[in-house]
RNA sequence: GGCCUCGUAGCUCAGUGGAUAGAGCAACAGCCUUCUAAGCUGUGGGUCACACGUUCGAAUCGUGUCGGGGUCACCA
């Protein structure tokens, strides 16, 4: 139990006690107190004044006295200013924590829920490779996974790749018209990056061609349907709908190359699935609930034959379903999948980790599953996003202006063996050793910088901050890290035993021992929120806290055996609670840096 | 235009009913014979967009106004 839920129950007990009547946990609020005053937790009375008829000072001091006569081991004294009552917890309750919930504190251990989550998370289209706006998506992903799971939840990582449609048919007519059989190995390049650059250069000729056709004296939209370019791309769809064998060859050939890039890609960063859906394969499993729609009656037929479903009634409009040729939407897919999930996989949730421009399809998805009768409707949820902008404005593909993944990650891992060259700590590190840290840091930098603002938000990419490493970043909290494992190389391991108790405990000693003790609260607080930023917010919160007892206070060379046992006790725990939480957002710890 | 969302220090962000609103960056001033200075300490910097309301108490909740963004496709 936490310091603020012990606080609460035992604030219930004293005034029930007091008053003779009930009271709980809505009745008032428990505070850290604030570090100007004296006092670890507060107890806010305001709420409860006018219902029990006192004043401030008077339920003060009924409930501090109280509070101190019945619970003498955990409080030592009690002050109370304006409207709150400030509690001093006592060093025996904190040294308690230190040797009994040693295990609780470190991995904010949860029970197993035996709930099955899905995290639906990525998701890119195979005609170009990763971009900045993935990474988001991807840490966010893979963090909340990560943070469902220590929640006690099973968790299933998922991506569905969108590898058919007239976007991918862009790159192949490309390809085939200007590459002349050029191949990932025959041009050195990583195959995501070729077929994109044939994405590229498929809207390049396109604008050409309409330029040429615009000429000609043709209207614009006329001009874009007919640019010859165009035109055999849509025969391509069509022809892969058809399963046109050289068309699916080529298709199979492209996406293979992009599969492997983007492998790559994952690799480097950490990121894992335990199910890939296809969408080549999975389009077409909508299509049998539009029919069963049809048939009770929730959707309808227009006269060429499409199909709608009507949600004005809720302000969501009428949404098309099936186009009038009988194939498939982006929707339509979607309805599909959800069943499978849910069926096959058993899922009590299912999380889509998509940007926040999807807010009105992903509501209108689970207002159809609703409609359709489905069971899961409700267990939907959207985690969007917000867009990473950049400080020019927003990223355009067209336009140039996209941040690509595999540059980035270059530019962060190279800056990070800029860094440490330049700081000279590591001259006795091998080839090997050295190659690993600069991952370790530029992924750690590039990471925390993303999952460190509220996902919903949108943020701002700043290159120039992106690649600092002081202050709010990852490598600051991997500093902490280091530094303390080099204390502890050098002293043997702290045992700790009754002599802990017989010096107070220093402020700063207090600090860490409150705020390391927070952790397990934290972990559920971002379960809840599904958001990682909190864990960010937290840890680097924790590294600036040790950072200042470092500053102050010798471990090694404290001023007592008892102290030195002590402080290597909390350097330890405040290590483990550090690897952990950084762990959470998909982040690695170094020995040394 | 309808719906959704955001507006906090020069910049990037914390803070969702509690005390005198906090960090990082940037600026300035200090701290390495003692466990890693990728660190620490201090200074300056705020009409929490604006107005009204609810409340003992509002950056936080409600209504309205202004401003930014998203969305409302037989695109995905």
């Amino acid at each position: 139990m936490s310091f603020t839920t012990t606080i609460q129950s035992a604030a219930i007990e004293s005034l029930e006690e007091l008053y003779g009547r009930q009271f709980s946990e809505q009745d008032f609020q428990v505070n850290e107190t604030r570090p100007e005053f004296k006092g670890d937790y507060t107890i806010v009375l305001f709420s409860l004044l006018k219902t029990l008829k006192e004043s401030p000072e008077g339920l003060g001091k009924k409930l501090g006295d109280l509070l101190l006569k019945k619970h003498a081991a955990l409080f030592t004294d009690y002050n109370i200013i304006k409207g709150f009552l400030n509690l001093s917890l006592s060093d025996d309750s904190l040294l308690h924590l230190l040797k009994e919930n040693y295990n609780d504190i470190c991995f904010g251990k949860k029970p197993l829920n035996h709930k099955k989550v899905m995290v639906e998370y990525s998701s890119p289209n195979t005609n170009k490779p990763l971009h900045l706006g993935h990474l988001r998506n991807i840490f966010i992903g893979w963090s909340v996974s990560e943070i469902l799971k220590a929640n006690g939840n099973e968790v299933y990582k998922s991506s569905i790749v969108n590898d058919r449609g007239i976007h991918i048919c862009k790159s192949m007519i490309a390809w085939q018209e200007f590459a002349n059989g050029a191949t990932p190995e025959s041009t050195n390049t990583k195959g995501d990056h070729l077929v994109g650059d044939y994405y590229v250069k498929f809207n390049n000729e396109y604008k050409q061609e309409v330029k040429e056709l615009t000429g000609e004296g043709k209207s614009e939209k006329e001009a874009e349907k007919e640019a010859p370019i165009m035109k055999k791309t849509q025969q391509m769809l069509l022809d892969w709908e058809h399963g046109k064998p050289d068309v699916i060859d080529l298709w199979n050939k492209m996406n293979g190359w992009v599969y492997k890039g983007f492998d790559e890609t994952y690799k480097r960063l950490g990121a894992d699935f335990d199910e890939t859906f296809y969408e080549s394969k999975t389009y077409i499993l909508g299509k049998e609930f539009v029919k069963k729609g049809l048939e009770d009656g929730s959707f309808y037929k227009k006269e060429d034959g499409s199909v709608w479903i009507d949600l004005s009634d809720i302000g969501l409009d009428e949404k098309l379903l099936l186009r009038g040729d009988g194939t498939s939407v982006y929707i339509t897919q979607d309805i599909g999948l959800v069943k499978q999930k849910f069926e096959e996989y058993k899922l009590d949730e299912s999380i889509y980790v998509i940007g926040d421009e999807q807010i009105y399809h992903m509501n209108v998805l689970k207002e159809i599953c609703r409609k359709l009768g489905m069971p899961f409707a409700d267990k939907i949820f959207h985690l969007s996003y917000g867009m990473v902008e950049l400080t020019t404005g927003k990223m355009k593909s067209r336009e140039g202006t996209v941040v690509d993944a595999d540059e980035l990650i270059d530019e962060m891992v190279d800056t990070a063996k800029k860094h440490t060259e330049e700081l000279g700590k590591v001259k006795d590190f091998t080839q090997e050793e050295l190659k690993e840290l600069y991952e370790t840091l530029g992924l750690g930098a590039m990471k925390f910088y993303l999952l460190r603002v509220d996902p919903k938000k949108r943020m701002v990419f700043n290159p120039e901050e992106s690649i600092d490493f002081h202050g709010f970043t990852g490598p600051f909290v991997q500093y902490t890290y280091a530094r303390i494992k080099s204390i502890l190389r050098k002293v043997e391991e702290p045992v700790i035993d009754q002599q802990l108790q017989k010096e107070p405990l220093l402020p700063l000693e207090r600090q860490l021992i409150i705020f390391l003790e927070k952790y397990s609260n934290v972990i559920s607080q971002a379960a809840e929120e599904q958001n990682p930023s909190v864990v960010a917010n937290y840890v680097f919160h924790l590294a600036k806290t040790f950072n200042s007892f470092y500053t102050e206070h010798s471990v090694a060379n404290a001023e007592s055996e008892e102290k030195k046992s002590l402080r290597l006790h909390i350097s330890t725990i405040t290590a483990m609670v550090i690897k952990s939480a950084l762990q959470l957002l998909g982040i690695k710890v170094p020995e040394r840096m």
